[in-house]
DNA sequence: TCGGCTTATTTTGGATCCAGTATTGGATAT
DNA sequence: ATATCCAATACTGGATCCAAAATAAGCCGA
């Protein structure tokens, strides 16, 4: 290898542009679905859409067509693609499909547990922690997100943690209504203290039976909310 | 609403050509990858396949990028698409995967099963079985999933049987190779069988088993092909 | 005033065209 | 002969342009 230095220094302080238009388009959307500015039930409009973002509507559809995939969007020919929505049953099968997928990822994690990915959990759990006490729910959520995902990586199943990811990622413009009331933040705290608990003991079954109580109150929560 | 009298009368008579170009190149790529036409690793030049399918690329490139969310393509930036390979462990994390999200799909199911749906699997399964007598692979392939699909169909859980659509499909072209022996051929309707025979006596438990083993034998001659 | 039909507008789906990147083949130097 | 650099080529990513479908607006008649 001749080194890289025909390539310009100032790229390694570029603030992370992707090197596609799509990757961008991608990644903007996502965001923008998962935080609920573009709310589930909106048609998204390419021509604006595409204008917003500088790029023309060919990536903005690729783009699309990838989160059409994941479920963030739904697409109807002729008629265009709308923010996906959510029914209660919908909310359920997606719980108890995560709840299948996360227990066999938490399980084969557990196994392969090393100290350092367990300072990190605990790292992971401060920030939540810090987070909910300053009433940061957004910094909260994404604490929350490393704090699981650190454990699911850890069971060297890269499809498996794609499919957890989509999973998610499908619920969060819904999850958002979970992390606003105070007990729930602390319930949370309290349950994520008990996963931590059990994996350090290597009590993977009972990692497992907390994180189902974790979600179950989620989706109770949701279903207070939504109805 | 005035009829469809504009509508031209041989519309009925042609045989499915879908209503937009990008559904019909999804359809007939994700043909050509699981029947191996086109073989595991080889790159998906988009000029000549567009060409061949007589359309533009840019139905072609989203038909892409649904494959490439269902994992039966995969792209590398400014390099291309690429048809994907999978090693033994992405072959036996799938087939993983695909044990946790049908025994949920069967117990469910298997709840709410009615004798239609029960008569309808003999049929399915008379038709694996001639099949297999008449040594046609591709006859057999297909009832086999008509078989598996009317029961997960019956717990109602659609993106439940989405996921594992996809991860029926993203191993097709590998599975071929398992029907191909007389041996194991044999065996799936032995196996079948015993799935039937317990779902009828409403033995869930039993009919998880007998597919976790069916599942398992096909990965077992999977690896022992692969090797 | 209201319902149904026709026309205009908007918006998507698809085709063509252009720009930028990776690869390939060849020439040169060691 | 082999490795390295450079130019030509092939192919992808993206932009613009056109066609077709759906929606909205206007018109006519009852």
């Amino acid at each position: 290898m001749t080194s890289d230095l025909t390539r310009p220094a100032s790229l390694a302080s570029r603030p992370r542009r992707p090197p596609t238009a799509q990757q961008f388009v991608l990644a903007e959307l996502r965001r923008a679905i998962t935080t609920g500015e573009l709310r589930p039930g909106a048609p998204i409009r390419q021509d604006a859409l595409a204008e917003r973002l500088e790029v023309s509507r060919v990536p903005l559809r690729e783009a699309l067509k990838i989160l059409e995939g994941e479920g963030l969007v739904v697409h109807e020919a002729h008629r265009g693609y709308f923010v996906a929505v959510l029914s209660m049953a919908d909310l359920r099968e997606i719980y108890r499909i995560r709840e299948l997928l996360e227990a066999e990822a938490v399980r084969v994690a557990a196994a392969h547990l090393t100290p350092e990915v367990l300072a990190a959990l605990e790292a992971a759990q401060d920030e939540v922690e810090r987070a909910g006490e300053a009433g940061d729910v957004a910094a909260m959520a994404a604490a929350n997100r490393r704090f699981h995902f650190l454990l699911f990586e850890r069971a060297g199943m890269p499809r498996l943690v794609r499919l957890i990811t989509t999973l998610w990622d499908s619920t969060d413009a819904y999850r958002s209504l979970y992390y606003g009331g105070t007990p729930n933040r602390e319930r949370v705290v309290h349950e994520h203290r008990a996963v931590l608990a059990a994996i350090r003991d290597g009590d993977a079954d009972a990692a497992v039976t907390w994180l189902d109580r974790h979600r179950a109150h989620a989706v109770s929560t949701l279903q207070d909310v939504l109805e």
